[in-house]
DNA sequence: CAAGATAGTTGACGATGTGAACTACATAGT
DNA sequence: ACTATGTAGTTCACATCGTCAACTATCTTG
């Protein structure tokens, strides 16, 4: 249906059509590529100069604003999985960037936090980090920057509630992934 | 249960600046972990029902808009190399959802194509994936939706441009990554 | 205290990314 | 034509990532 043939690209009055006519205009199929494009972004930029992982880095970064933390939240702010963190953070803690001590309130919990250096490291990634969004975003005006980020804030937290509840209607229909039908 | 904690929100201290940067700011840095959440929202969606890895249904979804294409077209547009692709395809020619046919006008190329089964399970998961953007995008309006992919695609552009420019310069720089000092 | 949750660590395993080696065919240069 | 070089696809090997389950140590609560 709906000839793919015709232009498919104006964004003027097809304001209620994010439906796909293929898949090039699903949402997440361009947040998809413009993500692992970035990522190769960062990591061209970050790995050849501090040696570190994207995946370091946005642990560094988190753990930056958070100043100091358990390892389960700095894994929920860094989008991994807390066996994920649990790794990244004992490299991290290798190399003296982060150092963790025992929670007093809690015993099963520790406190992560940065080293002096690992603070310097963040404060000259961060810097750079501002120049690479910069080129990328360098299409769009003011108006358009802060418009997107707020809508993929917006996005974020909608699509945390519908991963939660997908979550629990695949557990709960197949018992293990690859039940049914 | 309930995996990663549904609230990011935070009780911290606000920065008021708007350059007062931690890395919540970064553009980046909200990008790849809206990505990778939507990542896992795919895989939770289309792996139990359909028994396809997200790679998978992506070369299928190319494919699809491509109509006909050689191995080589199929992955750049999927992102993919094309010792990956090789892989991918011929797990789904093992399950008769895309067919091969010789390039009469190449002999070393070969000419993929959906099969009738591989179109009916397009259509499927294609409509599944607008429902799962449809939950996705649910806080924002039919304005900022379009002008969201409106943005994205702008910044997927000028992303292009610049990774390509910081490609040659580390090249230059550094021979091969990890160089340097 | 026993039963049940929660924080973190580890191990296992499949999915992914990357590139090199290898085959078959294609094409340009002499 | 004939060799050299390039390209399409396949396969192999290896390193990293994502996911979950098992396990420990520690809270919490009846």
């Amino acid at each position: 249906m709906s000839g793919p043939d015709s232009g498919v690209d104006d964004a003027e009055n097809m304001a209620h059509l994010i439906e796909a006519h293929d898949a090039r205009d699903l949402f997440s199929f361009q947040l998809q590529r413009l993500a692992s494009l970035s990522s190769r972004i960062a990591f061209l930029s970050i790995s050849p100069r501090y040696k570190l992982t994207v995946r370091e880095w946005r642990a560094l970064a988190v753990l930056d604003y958070l100043k100091e933390a358990p390892l389960q939240l700095l894994a929920n702010h860094s989008g991994l999985l807390k066996s994920q963190m649990s790794r990244v953070v004992s490299g991290l803690i290798d190399r003296s960037l982060i150092s963790r001590s025992e929670n007093p309130e809690d015993g099963r919990s520790i406190l992560l936090r940065l080293t002096g250096e690992g603070r310097q490291i963040v404060a000259k990634i961060l810097s750079d980090s501002e120049h690479r969004n910069e080129m990328m975003l360098s299409n769009l005006s003011s108006e358009e920057r802060s418009q997107l980020q707020k809508s993929l804030q917006a996005v974020f937290k909608s699509s945390i509630t519908y991963y939660d509840q997908l979550r629990r209607e695949v557990v709960a229909a197949g018992g293990d992934l690859g039940e049914e039908e």
